[in-house]
DNA sequence: TGTACATCAGTGAACGCGCGTTCACTGATGTAC
DNA sequence: TGTACATCAGTGAACGCGCGTTCACTGATGTAC
């Protein structure tokens, strides 16, 4: 067999899989991600993917954190509390799969996937040290949380997103 | 056949269904409401529910039109705009199932439903004339919403609800 | 250099599951005469 | 008051679907001698 059949080389299957949930994650939303699916799209069948990992909540366990990983850096290079604000809106407006993944259920079960806990401990905690205080930095993560999810489900019609979050950062009396 | 082996009285199916999926959604979340448990929760077939809603969809955008009104009435008689906050947070934190259902996929279809368009434009607009200004409105509104999904999803640990939402709200700078 | 063998990644058939929805039906209710 | 009939709410069997996961397997890779 030569190595054009198959869109990944030897030993990649794992970063393979990960990427095709990434692809059905974008694409199609949550719901989009089942394990057949994922397998489909990465050309393999549907049981190769518990090789590499336990099962389906392991796979999307892995792809949290790195898209939480994604996510951390995207806020530190901002620098600032408004930077941050204007770096979380986008990442969730642009990739709104991902954010719903990395805020979804798996959240809750952080505890039982170490790679996934700390790398969502690890955001949290690059927001929480930009704000003056504990409450400031939990009225911001609110609002820029509320936001995302606002515009991402549709509640606020935005014609042009991008000055949307220009003008809700800039006159944020806080910060 | 005695009214007592069913828990509705004739021609109250409809309501009877709702309130079954009103149970189901408190008890399980959105995951747990499909037609089939609906009517088994009811105590009738799984196809009964056909002679009441055209689908699904129509079953789930009748209950959320009726919590849309219920959530509008709750802030409408809130007045203040950090009243309207604390019973935003309240009826999210009572009812995560019922706040998911409003704010989920649903919302983005409520054109073809009429009646959950009305509700929940009507609750929208509770909202925005409580502030002083648009962008208020919206910084207010995205702060409750997302301090609400946060605290649901688990990212935010806290152990007296009720203290938190007085901490939040009452250092609010705004109104 | 060649042969025997162990490892292990990926296969494919099969499991049991619950779902939304359709269809022809039954049997009780209420109306018309 | 009694009978024939229409209406229509709810039934139950059946459809096709996709899912997560299991299991015994195959066949290529790489190692030991």
């Amino acid at each position: 067999m030569s190595t054009s059949e198959r869109p990944y080389h030897h030993g990649d299957l794992r970063a393979a899989l990960l990427d095709a949930a990434d692809q059905l994650l974008d694409a199609g939303g949550d719901g989009a991600v089942s394990l057949r699916e994922v397998a489909r799209q990465a050309g393999v069948s549907p049981t190769a993917a518990y090789r590499h990992f336990a099962d389906k909540e392991a796979l999307l366990a892995a792809l949290a954190a790195r898209h939480y990983g994604d996510f951390g850096r995207a806020l530190a290079e901002a620098g600032t509390l408004k930077g941050m604000g204007a770096a979380y809106l986008r990442f969730a407006l642009a990739r709104p799969g991902r954010f719903r993944l990395i805020f979804g259920p798996l959240l809750a079960r952080a505890a039982a996937h170490p790679e996934l806990q700390a790398a969502s401990v690890a955001a949290f905690a690059t927001l929480r040290a930009a704000a003056a205080s504990p409450e400031a930095a939990l009225r911001a993560w609110g609002m820029v949380h509320g936001l995302a999810h606002l515009l991402i489900d549709g509640a606020i019609p935005v014609p042009d997103r991008e000055a949307f979050i220009q003008r809700v950062i800039d006159c944020d009396p806080e910060d």
